[in-house]
Parts: C-alpha cells; sequence; structure tokens
DNA sequence: GAGTTTGAAACT
DNA sequence: CAGTTTCAAACTC
C-alpha cells in the first residue's frame, strides 16, 4: 500500500481521464499485484457521470453517514465492485487485520491502476480521517465493536464467485468510474456501505449488508449461507440502511424512477421477503415489529372487511389507531406510517420493549421495541438481503431477493413476525406465510386470550372504559367474544372510549404507555424457539410504576412486574419481594452490569441464584446477568446457532413484546429498539445517512421512518439488542453504547413526551423508581477513553432510560397532539361510576 | 364454574 | 400523598 503522501492529493478527474490508465504501464503493475481481476463485464451500473461527487473531508469517520447521501450510486457500486474485487483477493485469509489490509491493498491497487493516482485510494486507506482503512475499522468498531469483525469475512468465497459471476455490472465504465470517484475523493465513504447504492448492486449491497453482518457470519460458521441477526445487525446497521438495502430495489428503481415513495407499499413488498426465506431456507432472525404489528393490523382491518362481520375484537378503527396503547386518530397516521405496536395487555406491560421499542440494549425502548435488523444471505446464485427496522412505533421489513440471472428482484413479504410483549400483539392472523411466524402452538393462550391471541376482558361494571379493562387499556375495541358487561368499548362508543380516552390520560399522560420500560431485550432461548414467547423477558426492563405487592411476594401475576416478566426494582414498593426477574435492588446491579463488564462477577453470583429459580427464565438471566457480553438475548444467532434453522421465527418471538418489541428487536428489535436495534455507534453514524439514501428512495414512508429512527434513533439505537455481544470482545466502551443509545432515547424520546405531556410532573413520577435506580455508577473503572464522566453519563442515561419512551416518538404518531389532548372534553357519559 | 385473593386503578 | 374503595384478573378449590 502506498503512504498517503506518495499518491498525490485527491482530484476531481473524470473517469474519462482515468480512462488511459488501465492501458498505463501503471495499471498493468497493478494488475498484477492485485489478484483480482478488473471486472469488465458490460456495465450495467447506473452511472451519473457527470456527477462527481466532491472530494469529501472526513473529520471523522462518523460523519460518514452524513457524507454519504453525496455519494452518487454509481460510484458507490463501483466501490462496491472493487471492494468485492478486493474481497476476492483475500481468499483463505480471515485473519481480521489482514483482510482489512489486503482489502485496502486491493483497493490501493485499483487506485493504483488509475494511474492518474490523483485521489489515490491510499489516501483513501491511509488518511486519517477518511481512509477506507479507518473507515471500515471503524465501522467494525462501530457496529459490532468487535476487532475481529472484518471485511472480507462477511463475504464467503462462493458469495465472492457468484456475485462476480453473477455480476455481469462491473464493466470498465465501471472501473474507470470506481478509479474516478476514488480520485475525487470519496473514500472513505466507500466504506461503509453506501446505504443507497442502487440496484444493480444488489451484489454490493449484499456486500453491505455482509460487512455489516460479518461479525454475526463468524458467529454462525461460515457456510454458504450467511445468516444474520436482525438484532445483531440492526444494531450495526442504521435502521434506515436496513431499510434502504431492502427496499434498495425498489427505491432506487421503482421510487426513483416515479420520484415517489411508496412507504407501505414497499413494505408490503419488502414483507413478502419472507417467502425468500422459507424458499431459499435463508436463516434470517429479524425482529420484525412493524411488519408484525403491521400485518396484525391489515389482517385485523381485512377481518373486518372481509367478514363483514364484527372482528372479535378491534382497534379503534376510524378515529383511533391503537398504538402503544394509545389510540391514535388514524388520520394522523398516514399510511406509510408503521404503527407502533399496540401497548400490551391489560395492564401495558405489552409494551415492554417497545421498548426496543425504541428499543434499546441499553435502549430504552420505551416505543415498544426497536430494532434494526439486517440479514444478508447468498444463496448459491442469489442473494437475499433482508433488513428488519422495528421501532417500537415502527416495523419495517424489507426483503429483497436478487437473482443474478434476471436481475430481477423479488420482494417478498413475510413479517409476520408479531409484535412481542405485547400479548393482545399477539398475532392472530399470522396468516402471514413464513418462517417468521411463530408456530400458532407455541402460542401460549391464557384463558382470558381469545383465539386470535388477543386477550379478551371480563369486566362487568367498569363498562370496559377504564384501565381495569384490558382491552381499553390495549387500545383495542373490545370484541365480541369478550365476556364484558355493559361494554362501552366498542366502535359505537367511539366518542365516549375517545373521551374517555383522554379523561384517563389528563389524569396520567402515561396511563396507556407501556409500562415496562425496557433498557435490553432479552430473549430467552425458549422464546426464540418460539416454545413460549411469554416469557420474554427484556433483561434490564422494568416496570416504570412498580408493583406494590404485598402478599404475593411479586412471585404471581399479581405482580405487574412479574407479570410482564420483568424484575422489581427500585421503584416498586412491594413486600418481601421475591421477584424471580429480579427483586428489588437487584436491579442496581443489572445496571452496574450494563456499565461495565466490571460488574460482571457481582452480577453472575445473582445470575446463578435467578437460574435456580426458574428454569425456563433461568437461562435469560444467566445470559443477561452471567454473561456480560451477550446482553442481547436478541441475537439468537450467537447464543443459539442451532436455532438457525427456525430461522427467523426463532428469533423473534413474535408473540409478545413484540409480540411487542421484542422482536424485537425486535430488537428486538427487539425490538432498541428496534426493534431496532442497533449497534448503538454504528448506528449513530449510519443512521443519518440512511435517513438521506431513503430520502432519496423517495420512499416517504420508510424514509420517514427512518428519519424518525434517526431523530429518535434512541431506542434502537441504545437498543441492547445484539451488539453488546458483539461489543464483548471489543474494546468499544460500552459507555459509548450507552451513549449513543441512552443519550439519545434520552434526549430525543423522553423530551418530546415530556413536553408534550401536559402533566410532564406525573411522568417523571410514574418513573420515579427508575429514577432511583439512577444510582451512581459503580466505580468500576473504565477503560473507556471518557471514563471520568462515563458513570455519571451511565447513571444518566439510566436514567432517561427510565423515562417512559411512548409511541409518540414514532413520527407518524403525533404525540403532541394525542397527549396533549385538552381533557376539555366533557365529561364522558361513561364516566359514571 | 364459583368463590377467594390480590393488587392496580380510581377515588377521596 | 396516603388511605379507602372499586374493580377485574389471578388464583384456588
Amino acid at each position: 500500500m502506498d503512504s498517503p503522501e506518495s499518491s498525490p492529493p485527491a482530484s476531481t478527474s473524470n473517469a474519462s481521464e482515468t480512462a488511459p490508465v488501465e492501458d498505463s504501464p501503471v495499471f498493468s503493475y497493478i494488475s498484477n499485484l492485485s489478484p483480482l481481476q478488473p471486472v469488465k463485464s458490460s456495465s450495467v451500473t447506473q452511472g451519473f457521470p457527470g456527477l462527481n461527487s466532491p472530494p469529501l473531508v472526513f473529520a471523522s469517520p462518523q460523519l460518514i453517514p452524513h457524507k454519504r447521501a453525496q455519494f452518487s450510486r454509481t460510484s458507490f457500486d463501483k466501490l462496491q465492485v472493487r471492494l468485492e474485487d478486493s474481497k476476492n483477493s483475500v481468499t483463505t485469509d480471515k485473519g481480521h487485520g489482514e483482510q482489512n489490509i489486503q482489502l485496502n491493498t486491493s483497493i490501493a491497487a485499483s487506485t493504483e491502476k488509475s494511474s492518474d493516482s490523483n485521489s489515490s485510494v491510499d489516501e483513501l486507506i491511509q488518511s486519517p480521517s477518511g481512509s477506507c482503512e479507518q473507515v471500515l475499522e471503524d465501522i467494525v468498531n462501530v457496529d459490532s465493536s468487535d476487532p475481529n469483525f472484518s471485511f472480507d469475512s462477511t463475504i464467503k468465497k462462493s458469495e465472492r464467485n457468484d456475485q462476480l459471476a453473477n455480476a455481469p455490472t462491473c464493466s470498465t465504465e465501471t472501473v474507470e468510474n470506481f478509479r474516478h470517484e476514488l480520485n475525487s475523493g470519496i473514500t472513505g465513504e466507500l466504506a461503509v456501505t453506501h446505504p443507497f447504492t442502487c440496484k444493480e448492486t444488489e451484489d454490493a449491497q449484499t456486500e453491505l449488508i455482509l460487512i455489516n453482518a460479518s461479525a454475526s457470519e463468524k458467529a454462525m460458521g461460515q457456510g454458504d449461507e450467511v445468516s444474520v441477526n436482525c438484532s445483531t445487525v440492526g444494531t450495526e446497521l442504521p435502521a434506515n440502511n436496513a431499510v434502504v438495502y431492502r427496499s434498495e430495489d425498489n427505491f432506487m428503481t421503482e421510487n426513483a424512477k416515479t420520484g415517489q415513495a411508496a412507504p407501505l407499499d414497499q413494505s408490503s413488498h419488502l414483507l413478502t421477503g419472507s417467502k425468500a426465506f422459507q424458499n431459499r431456507g435463508v436463516r434470517r432472525r429479524c425482529l420484525q415489529f412493524e411488519n408484525a404489528q403491521h400485518n396484525i393490523i391489515s389482517n385485523r382491518l381485512a377481518q373486518d372487511t372481509s367478514d363483514g362481520e364484527k372482528p372479535k375484537t378491534r382497534f379503534l378503527e376510524t378515529p383511533l389507531m391503537p398504538i402503544d396503547g394509545k389510540l391514535y386518530p388514524q388520520n394522523t397516521l398516514n399510511s406509510s406510517i408503521k404503527l407502533p405496536k399496540p401497548s400490551g395487555f391489560g395492564l401495558h406491560l405489552n409494551s415492554i420493549l417497545n421498548t426496543v421499542q425504541a428499543g434499546s440494549a441499553a435502549t430504552i425502548n420505551v416505543k415498544t421495541a426497536q430494532w434494526d435488523c439486517v440479514s444478508a444471505t447468498t444463496d448459491g446464485n442469489t442473494h437475499e438481503t433482508h433488513a428488519c427496522a422495528s421501532d417500537g412505533s415502527s416495523l419495517s421489513l424489507a426483503t429483497n431477493v436478487v437473482e443474478p440471472d434476471n436481475n430481477s428482484v423479488t420482494l417478498n413479504s413475510n413479517s409476520n413476525q408479531s409484535i412481542l410483549g405485547n400479548k393482545r400483539n399477539t398475532e392472530k392472523g399470522s396468516g402471514l406465510e413464513g418462517t417468521n411466524n411463530l408456530s400458532p402452538k407455541k402460542k401460549r393462550m391464557n384463558t382470558t386470550e381469545s383465539d386470535d391471541g388477543y386477550k379478551r376482558c371480563n369486566c362487568k361494571r367498569s363498562k370496559c372504559l377504564k384501565l381495569y379493562c384490558d382491552c381499553f387499556a390495549a387500545g383495542i375495541y373490545c370484541a365480541d367474544d369478550c365476556s364484558c358487561q355493559e361494554c362501552f368499548n366498542r366502535p359505537d362508543y367511539e366518542e365516549t372510549v375517545i373521551e374517555t380516552r383522554q379523561k384517563i390520560e389528563s389524569r396520567d399522560p402515561f396511563a396507556f404507555a407501556p409500562r415496562v420500560v425496557q433498557h435490553i431485550i432479552e430473549q430467552s432461548p425458549s422464546v426464540s424457539r418460539g416454545e413460549d414467547r411469554s416469557n420474554f423477558t427484556p433483561a434490564s426492563a422494568r416496570h416504570k410504576k412498580g408493583c406494590k405487592c404485598k402478599k404475593s411476594m411479586c412471585l404471581k401475576k399479581y405482580c405487574e412486574c412479574y407479570q410482564a416478566n420483568v424484575g422489581c426494582s427500585d421503584g416498586c414498593r412491594c413486600e418481601g419481594c421475591k421477584n424471580v426477574f429480579g427483586q428489588k435492588g437487584e436491579y442496581g446491579m443489572a445496571k452496574v452490569f450494563l456499565a461495565g463488564e466490571d460488574s460482571q462477577e457481582t452480577t453472575d453470583d445473582l445470575s446463578a441464584e435467578k437460574c435456580e429459580i426458574d428454569a425456563s427464565r433461568s437461562h435469560t438471566y444467566h445470559i443477561e446477568f452471567v454473561n456480560p457480553n451477550n446482553l442481547t438475548p436478541l441475537t439468537p444467532a450467537f447464543q443459539f446457532p442451532n436455532h438457525e434453522k427456525d430461522g427467523s421465527a426463532a428469533w423473534f418471538p413474535s408473540g409478545k413484546h413484540f409480540q411487542s418489541p421484542e422482536s424485537g428487536l425486535t430488537y428486538a428489535s427487539p425490538y432498541a429498539m428496534s426493534s431496532a436495534s442497533h449497534n448503538i455507534s454504528a448506528n449513530n453514524a449510519v443512521i443519518p445517512e440512511s435517513s438521506k439514501e431513503s430520502r432519496h428512495g423517495n420512499g416517504n414512508t420508510v424514509d420517514e421512518l427512518s428519519a424518525a429512527r434517526s431523530r429518535s434513533s434512541l431506542v434502537w439505537q441504545g437498543s441492547p439488542i445484539t451488539p453488546m455481544a458483539e461489543f464483548s470482545g471489543s474494546k468499544v466502551p460500552q459507555e459509548d453504547v450507552f451513549e449513543f443509545g441512552l443519550s439519545n432515547t434520552v434526549q430525543d424520546d423522553t423530551p418530546e413526551i415530556l413536553k408534550d405531556s401536559p402533566t410532564p410532573l406525573n411522568t417523571v413520577k410514574a418513573n420515579s423508581p427508575n429514577r432511583k435506580r439512577v444510582s451512581p455508577p459503580h466505580g468500576q473503572p473504565h477503560e473507556h477513553t471518557s471514563s471520568s464522566s462515563a458513570d455519571l453519563r451511565i447513571a444518566r442515561k439510566f436514567i432517561l432510560k427510565a423515562v417512559p419512551s411512548f409511541p409518540p416518538l414514532t413520527p407518524c404518531i403525533d404525540s403532541k397532539t394525542l397527549a396533549v389532548q385538552p381533557d376539555s372534553s366533557p365529561e364522558n357519559r361513561d364516566d359514571n361510576k
């Protein structure tokens, strides 16, 4: 590799200029050096010859995302090609360092080829700010935080070969363009996967995805198939990116052409991707909350329409859309908007993760879980990329199946994943096919649950207009099979319902908000298997208000904490707490754990105890406490590689939170998730860009979602999901993670809510328990660079986490509108009790 | 299925 | 904020 100095400053030379270079001796020399043969197939790339992104100055790798937007598709594609070539060059060696080096080398070579040597690749590679290498490293660090994470590792030879074989795209032009771009100083951007790459580059896309997911892949072992945990990926990749990838084709081709974004359509298309899954045996583990949710809603609506009969359970269709337990006026929601998962069952516990909802490994998904997940699979000639992003509030899933032969892209929707954490969200319909669907048999039906998985209430005196009523609390209409009496929670009494709801909210703005705040999404193995989603437990999730159990010792469902599968916190006023998910006072330990690995010891003991307590859940605890590195239950891939067969299903417990967030990922995505998940750092860096890209795509929905996510990335980024696991070996400070996730969460989510909410104080109060947790950092010294304030930050972050994130976080929601709604409404006729 | 227990929600 | 009442789910038999 040439030293940067040797390489001349980047120039804006045009591709035309570079052309001559190929013939030059230097070029030949370089070619010889590089194992890779320049691809010269007819160029498929859609080039924007005239558009040369100006040289970018990379102050820091993190800026990359923003810069990407500037990247032209063509350039990006070309870069992709190059990357592929470079990858090819790397054969057996998977030493990370070597790979990177090789990659760089190859790139450099390619650059050199461009005899112009104007902006040599070297710069990219070596330039402090924008070098490719750095970028890659950064990416790696950021995304996986796994030092081992290597660029090359993501792609397998077979894939590479396939890609090369299949990629007719790289024509001389492409190469030249590539060079040109390199020269022009695109450099840093190359790195990371230009979210917006266009179609042609499905391969490229795949690569990108793979790159991000490489860590996962490694974990999984290298097979032809690459499976990436959504959560992991999600963390690594910005939700937006994920979306982008998926819909890339759509965006670029269709949307770009039309100039319109058809978010919903895209999503729908994306959803179809499940098929691809099945057919290809692709292993995908994604939290597809949004989709699930969307599906659920869709199913319901469909059901309504199709049946013409009263659905067993109905959302408040017209005026209200249930979002995270809240009813939002439909009109406020765009079709494109992804609805947050309805908040959980009666106790609102459902949205635990949503928490990830908005995810949050460290994220609070106050919104349901947020997850962003991307999975890329290469199967023979086909390349699939699957990405899902879920927010607590929104889900997006897209799957692209690329078949090189015809370059046709097939979008399949798969999305049956139900939202985790929300019992009510349990998909009823699951009419969607897909591996993602959890087997119905696995769903645990409560006696109070209807066939569709939604709870049925049995109210006799509350008229189903109080929070006593699970249906009402969940923001849904009572179903015919409810046993309630004098029920006013029906479409016929829509106004009453709304008024009552408003009234309740005026009293407690978060009355309909998820009761459980998820800090970390955790999934027990059983859940991953789909055996018992109900066991889905956010490791760090806690009940916002805490319980007051006196006799049940928090060991029965009387206890909301227990019911939500979360541990009690200091905020609980329970007596004799023996909550198997975490007793009062233990939460701090968990936090410590999160704060630093150092705390692991403490947690270990704790975990051991818990394991004994509940076998089914013990595993979960074990994961959480025992293995700090495995904070991300959401990424079964790592933990449960064997479950791959289950595919997405295994991953995402659809039933719960993600039946809420979980998948949350949801991410759990679930879900931070969203579900949603995310790598915090990586996501952060990337997200913005992806947003931009999405804009490119014109997909309003997706774009908006992405943007929203980026804005409120909080959840997802913070999502505890996968990244944590990856961080294990990495030097990436958890702190950073928290910072991203939590800080974001705090900043983005909470403030809005608080602002919006008429009674912020109440909110605080509700969260007060969490605040207590804010306990100061545990003194473990951090390796983190910014150790001094790290603890404080962490504590602060936690606190923020505690703050409930609500549906409003999602772009679609007008939280303000809803939340702020004045109580002016006259007394409900219902209120009478 | 009826009755009891329990704790959250609602009320004062 | 605390105490009481109301309520419906969870639980027991």
